[in-house]
DNA sequence: ATATAGTGTGTCAAATTTACACCATTAAAT
DNA sequence: ATTTAATGGTGTAAATTTGACACACTATAT
């Protein structure tokens, strides 16, 4: 009555693609490969998916073991299954990026042996990756910049508090060009969704700015409508 | 030197959404499986990745065995990767959509034993499928519903020839609500990418509607500006 | 006090979107 | 020949959104 799976010499993978912002740079986490094939070279944090897991919980397990880090919000996008994109043998990776607030103090550093070292790289001029990680890449970055626009993301990698001229610079980072100022504010205010706190910006040697929260429960809201009436 | 990947009892396969375009109404194709597990149910046309075949080699295989159909454009749109979701072991599924024209006479038929039949079925109205089949199409739908607006789908399930009628009615199937002739007919006229053509509409019982054509050379330079130059 | 660096603000023109109704054409029915 | 039924095809005005554009204010450092 039951028909037996075959059994294949395949094996499933997760890569991911973090992006980060700092210092006005949109930046993504590499590792050092500590493993062949590709040892040494750069390459996505990545790895193989367990039996008895799945693949989205693989994917935090995986980040976590090469880079320290934890309950990111990750997010699938794109899966690859070339034939002959693994040396080794038949590997179909799943990939999922996922954005972070980049804090100095939190170090990325890998937990397992099978990278070296974690850390983060500026997407512009991005070296030469392993197995098809560039292109991984460049998928992965086309779609946030694409989800910009209608997902919440800016604001995780943003710290909670924040000022307008960082959310514009983040934005002018992934698009990857010059905002107006003037439209910019007006436009992210009318939307609504970001509360203006009775706080401002400390530490610099000019005028603070004012800081805003995500609200995202009014995001929410706003959000909902859009995909259930649009209009 | 070679580090050897481990063998896991895993299997990939494909999972396709197919739509349609008849009568005014939006259909997807469907099987009637002829194997265990699930078997009598009805389900998406899928099954499993050979070891020498990349995905969408696959998947374009697997939508001919199942339904006799070739040469469509299929895309992926997710993975599907819980641990349980097939009954008999490990398997993750790639989900692809395609958009096809319905003609009358090309008959859906499979090639293989693995399917009893195929056959065009309404997206209202879906019967509870096989596996997490329901999900799947749920996810694709939601997929194209998004994409009907900056990518040329709607053309894809028309008749190489149509009418701006037939074209508004399939938005208005897709989107699920109601569009304004007006204003939907300027607007598509406004893009620059229909060509009207020297023909009327035949066999209608009133007054013939004029027939178009997509000028894909056309869209492509408009849609490349969009992503590159983003105005 | 003054130099510096970034904050915060308004208006007008242009473009886009929305709402809205009726006559024209054709084939079929009478 | 006339009528009926069904859909084709068209324009305008108001409202909204977008885009371009420049300068005075404020906090700090020297």
């Amino acid at each position: 009555m039951e028909v037996k799976l075959p059994t294949f010499n395949s094996v499933f993978s997760i890569d991911c693609v973090i992006f980060g912002f700092e210092a006005g740079e949109l930046k993504i986490l590499l590792i050092e490969r500590n493993e062949e094939p590709f040892k040494d070279w750069l390459a996505l944090p990545g790895y193989i998916v367990e039996q008895d897991e799945s693949i989205d919980d693989a994917a935090e397990r995986i980040l976590y073991e090469l880079t320290g880090l934890r309950d990111l919000h990750m997010q699938q996008f794109h899966t690859f299954g070339e034939v002959n994109r693994h040396p080794q043998g038949r590997v179909i990776t799943v990939a999922y990026y996922a954005l972070i607030r980049i804090n100095g103090q939190k170090e990325v550093k890998p937990v397992t042996q099978y990278a070296k070292t974690a850390f983060w790289h500026p997407v512009n001029e991005l070296p030469k990756l392993a197995f098809d990680h560039s292109e991984i890449f460049e998928t992965g970055f086309n779609k946030i910049r694409r989800r910009l626009n209608y997902q919440p993301i800016a604001f995780e990698l943003l710290p909670e508090k924040f000022t307008l001229t960082q959310l514009q610079s983040l934005y002018e980072a992934v698009l990857n060009k010059k905002l107006d100022k003037r439209n910019f504010r007006k436009k992210m205010l009318s939307y609504g969704f970001l509360k203006e706190l009775d706080e401002k910006q400390k530490g610099v040697s000019y005028r603070a700015a004012k800081l805003y929260k995500f609200d995202r429960r009014k995001y929410t809201k706003i959000f909902q409508n859009d995909l259930n009436l649009d209009k």
